[in-house]
DNA sequence: CGAAGGTTTGAACAACCTCAACCAATGTGG
DNA sequence: CCACATTGGTTGAGGTTGTTCAAACCTTCG
């Protein structure tokens, strides 16, 4: 079982440049756990205790609102760390983690992140590789939110998917965990009937596959065009939802304004 | 001016537990730079090569789609850093840095952060707390965007800037720097028209005082009641948007699900 | 003083949410 | 093994929010 986690370890990228024994070690001081999907990891408003590093499975980020409602800010796979609020200076959790399918966690102490950070530049790297690739999904999620429609947002969410959990099959490409129709209308600001419509017309079309908590996007490249806000079935081609204001995108500010720095 | 900046620098969060020897060295490392209003520091697209602070003034971290809508991801404050996105693994900048107002900047080549992190434990702490901060603040973003109504949003918008750079003067708290309609909406996902027609209705009702590009809460409790989805006249004050389904809010997961670690 | 940028406001329309009802798949207990 | 509950999914009708279009106004500044 060890030995087993030491070679799961030894592939997750913040571990993956350690030598066996610091694998070792790192393994020994861990806590491993199964959680079978729909375990709570660690819930909204407790206390930051330990960071996570999911050896199998995949963990949703969770935020509810006052009014119960569910937002998914973020999914995390296999080979990742999440559970960081600690080092970066909250005393309690923001989010709440739940496995989206079943998973193989291990557990470290958060005291221990400063020591893996100071024995293991890669580590540190990685960790901050990590956090920086997050802020730039949610800094996406942010701009998508703000500007496209629905059906976009839809298939940028999915798309996002296939790129971090993604697996071949048959049909085209499958999201590698169970997803309902609910789940996407949680990342995408909307309502499962909505999601329901488009997953449906989608399929019609043979963009996609879907059978009950399983998406095939069979047209990945149909997909792009939805989420860009090409493929508009009646509108001009043009700005695919607020005024483009001036539309002087093309020439970048730099063009402008003097930049020294 | 040098001596000028290194007292303003001892001010700022991730120097400010430096020690005379100690702040000097790191000023005589800096490029100083004085940026009027609407500056690019640094565009989307560009290698990511130095990384800054501001001394005095306020920057916006701003995105552009395809389209040419502009939004606008972040605020960052006098003290605080920015640009980092090299040590967290990025080449090239994703956003563009605008200044907000005239600013006062320092910044450093990239390299030095790794440097600065070993020296000063505090530098490295402080930057790391300042990523976490603005790890919420977009999750905070990504919830409001995907649960709230426009005029909440907006409601939002202001209190997290008086929240930040807010100053009290006669009427009540004024956001410390220049904020366009336009501004406001590229933060909250709208047009003009529609911040302008909520900004009148609110200055109607003495909950704010508003000039060209000049916004001054005059009723904070007001807005908070507004932002949260209270005080909305007509409907019954259940769920602001969506369906709160099952609304199990008040229970933790942690009450359903045996959680250990 | 004219131009440019910011703001206001009305009217029409589109997107999408809400309500409501129903169906299909899965799991459970007798 | 079947009745039944539960969960996830589908789909239509109607209503609300907020965008789009359009036009005018005000302020600031060169």
């Amino acid at each position: 079982m060890r030995l087993l986690d030491e070679r799961q370890l030894a592939r997750a990228p913040p571990f993956c440049r350690l030598d066996p024994h610091q694998l070792r070690r790192v393994r020994d001081l861990a806590q491993a756990r199964n959680a079978a999907i729909g375990t709570v990891v660690f819930d909204e408003g407790q206390p930051a205790l330990r960071f996570h590093l999911i050896l199998s499975g995949h963990v949703r980020l969770v935020r509810m609102t006052a009014e119960g409602e569910q937002i998914i800010v973020l999914h995390v796979a296999a080979g990742q760390i999440f559970g960081l609020g600690a080092p970066l200076g909250r005393a309690t959790r923001q989010e709440t983690a739940i496995t989206a399918d079943d998973c193989q966690l291990l557990s470290w102490p958060t005291a221990l992140w400063q020591v893996f950070s100071d024995d293991y530049a890669s580590f540190a790297k990685e960790t901050m590789r990590s956090l920086g690739a997050r802020a730039d999904e949610m800094s996406n999620r942010i701009v998508e939110l703000s500007t496209k429609l629905v059906e976009q947002r839809i298939a940028c969410a999915l798309l996002r998917m296939i790129g971090q959990s993604g697996r071949k099959v048959a049909g085209g490409i499958e999201i590698g965990f169970p997803i309902s129709r609910q789940n996407i209308a949680d990342m995408t600001g909307t309502t499962l009937h909505t999601v329901s419509r488009v997953l449906s017309a989608w399929e019609k079309r043979g963009l996609i596959l879907s059978t009950r908590c399983h998406v095939v996007v069979s047209d990945p490249h149909g997909m792009v065009m939805i989420a860009s806000g090409a493929a508009r079935p009646d509108q001009p081609a043009t700005a695919a939802r607020r005024s483009a204001r001036k539309a002087a995108s093309s020439i970048p500010y730099s063009a402008q304004a003097s930049i020294t720095v």
